[in-house]
DNA sequence: TGTAATGTTTACCAACCGGTCAAATTATCA
DNA sequence: TGATAATTTGACCGGTTGGTAAACATTACA
């Protein structure tokens, strides 16, 4: 037998590069609709189009591919906060940042409910990421919020559960599709239905936000 | 052997509706921790403190344990969107609202996260009741808000997204909370989380829909 | 080309799953 | 009390699960 991924030191080859991420791939259609606990080796493997004892050789546990999607999807879902800038106009950052997240929403939903399900269960597997890597983003981004709510550039509020009411209003239209699908009906159920949360959402949290609803001094 | 309670035509016992309680009890604790697929019998068995056999002669199957546990927390869950009144005082009856619902996360984590599993890996025992009940009664709610905005009493706004975030700004913090707790840290993670989350929700709803920042004629 | 490393498959296993059964125990009440 | 109905239990079953062993096929490369 040779040696598995697992054991590879520095170079990889094509096929080991391919067919990992053929397993990613259908590891995240798989996980993300029922849980890592719902989800079985078989299944992935067969939306992967490869046997089981075959998937097994690159990722030698249901674990370990568990893990290295969740970390993978993180670092890119990340993103948009990343993008965050300090030094560009309070009101344009926000509503970009809302604007990326509701695209992604709508882009990725398959990996905004891989993270749901894992929160959900209590996220076994990546508490020492939320802690370490995310709240450090979270603290860095909450800090640049509270200097423009300080400079009287918007209106003064908490900046953390600012941050989690966009988070929780944007994943919302992936997370709940169904219940969002099911309460519109089949009329706005189309393509229209991102639009019109993304106009409601700027007007929601300009309006929140805006400073001459607040006085920064009140 | 007996009948179970399946077959029962009028009068449930004593013992049959302290046993059921107490299961259902136990399959709300596993279920919304680990989804339907991922809790199993034996688990909510000992939760309950019975033995499986003893379990399966209340409820004949996992899944009829889940439909019932599943209907009668979803009655509840829907109680505070019920009391919304047409006759009210809008931004009081919104913000009141928002308090009811923020309340039922913090007291009531396990039901949120019970529907977050199911919605989340696509409903597929409760589609019915969402296209029903929750519909019906959203949309009338939504006509409300609807003739407020038109009387100019808030802010033009589409009511379907406002009622959904609304329900995604609230729920996160039952839903998330690992992560919300991960992110505030060990020193805002006690008790004042969620009076910090009412206060800010309240500005930002209360903000965002004011009428003084948005004519209703634009 | 040859051969060693890499990749794939068939057959299989022990543990666990939801659910059954019949026997044993307990509550009900004439 | 005694008989009848309701409840509880241990043993068990077929199917599924995550994972393994080893033979077989393919690729990389000297």
């Amino acid at each position: 037998m040779a040696l598995p991924r697992a054991a590879r030191t520095q170079r990889r080859t094509r096929i080991q590069e391919a067919k990992e991420e053929q397993i990613l791939e259908a590891a995240l259609e798989v996980f993300s609709l029922h849980g890592f606990r719902g989800a079985t080796v078989d299944q992935i493997a067969e939306v992967a189009g490869m046997s089981k004892p075959n998937l097994l050789y690159y990722f030698r546990t249901k674990e370990t591919m568990h893990r290295a999607l969740i970390t993978r999807v993180l670092d890119t879902w990340l993103d948009p906060l990343r993008e965050f800038d300090a030094e560009g106009n309070p009101v344009s950052e926000i509503r970009s940042y809302i604007r990326r997240k509701l695209e992604m929403a709508r882009d990725f939903p398959r990996e905004s409910r891989l993270f749901a399900n894992e929160i959900l269960q209590g996220a076994p597997n990546i508490e020492d990421e939320l802690k370490g890597p995310l709240k450090s983003l979270v603290d860095e981004k909450a800090e640049v919020i509270r200097s423009w709510a300080k400079a009287g550039k918007i209106a003064k509020c908490d900046p953390y559960h600012l941050i989690f009411s966009i988070w929780s209003t944007t994943q919302h239209y992936a997370d709940f599709d169904v219940q969002v699908r099911a309460v519109l009906g089949q009329g706005q159920s189309g393509e229209g239905r991102f639009e019109d949360a993304a106009r409601f959402l700027e007007q929601l949290f300009l309006g929140g936000l805006n400073v001459s609803e607040q006085p920064s001094e009140a």
